[in-house]
DNA sequence: CGTGAAACCGTCGCCCC
DNA sequence: GGGGCGACGGTTTCACG
């Protein structure tokens, strides 16, 4: 358990917001139950603490220009520490790579890449990527559709569990 | 070139609403170089348009209670369209899946889940996952740590393009 | 797209539990 | 400790030039 502390109407209010992060805080408030002001103060200490991170506004990759898509898996040829950091802080640094995460087993990176087009993805796959020092492998899926895209967690279970605890 | 028309200042707000989707209109319009009022009605049409699909909170998962993120990598025995259909209706059903992505190749979906535990995760895998109809395989990695998270897409490209298209 | 005005909201201090 | 009330300043959002 690694909330130091957060009660029913923190968890809403991070619900709330992971749903709409642009709602006001009048808004937030009524939603939650309280009134605007200590709304205000729960959101400004949810924020210090770290628990929220941010804030971000989705956009629509494909209809701004971003038609392709791709997950790429990458293996190593050493997976020494300073090795993996070095991958990492080169993974960084390259825009179409929007997410990287390293893994367990065969696969050492997951990279999700977004790109204009796939000409532009292949001069990045075969110029930086695979080019890349230590770099053993590279195996790429074309991301054909969506199914489903939420960001965040489900708040759902937290509350299942919550309330699970209290019986 | 799918963006029936965007010139210079939309692509700054998108690019700002991206970075701090709860930045005010004025300081919005502020960093774009217009007054309020046009800002306004330009952040309305780029919503209305669906260019801007929402924002959202980014909250601290692992803070939160979920300690565990994994990459699925989901085979079907048929990949007839309605059978696709109706394993991405599936996949949309369950809370711990927050991406379901169709693949290229041999993987017919990756799917990013959450899950506060390796049990709770472990459960949904044996009892719903891989129990599905028409699932062929799954191959689970989990996640040791994250090297960069970035939503939405790297609009530095979008400028060099723009530029690189009026000389 | 900018200006002005009105309504609303974010925010603070204070009082209450 | 946290929640509510009231007030000020800033913001959102009109109508209009």
């Amino acid at each position: 358990m690694p909330s130091l502390k957060l009660d029913p109407i923190d968890r809403k209010i991070l619900a709330e917001l992971q749903g709409d992060g642009r709602m006001t805080n009048v808004e937030l408030s009524r939603r939650v139950g309280i009134s605007a002001p200590p709304c205000l103060r729960r959101v400004r200490t949810l924020e210090e603490t770290g628990l929220i991170k941010g804030y971000h506004a989705d956009v629509n990759a494909r209809e701004l220009g971003f038609e392709v898509q791709v997950f790429a898996m990458v293996s190593l040829k050493s997976q020494a520490e300073v090795d993996l950091s070095a991958f990492e802080t080169l993974a960084r640094g390259w825009p179409l790579v929007r997410e990287c995460h390293m893994l367990n087993g065969e696969i050492d990176f997951i990279l999700k890449c977004a790109s204009p087009d796939l000409s532009t993805f292949q001069t990045f796959l075969t110029e930086d990527l695979t080019a890349a020092d230590n770099v053993a492998s590279v195996k790429t899926s074309l991301v054909i559709r969506n199914a489903k895209d939420e960001p965040g967690v489900p708040f759902e279970i937290l509350e299942a569990r919550a309330a699970a605890e209290e019986e």
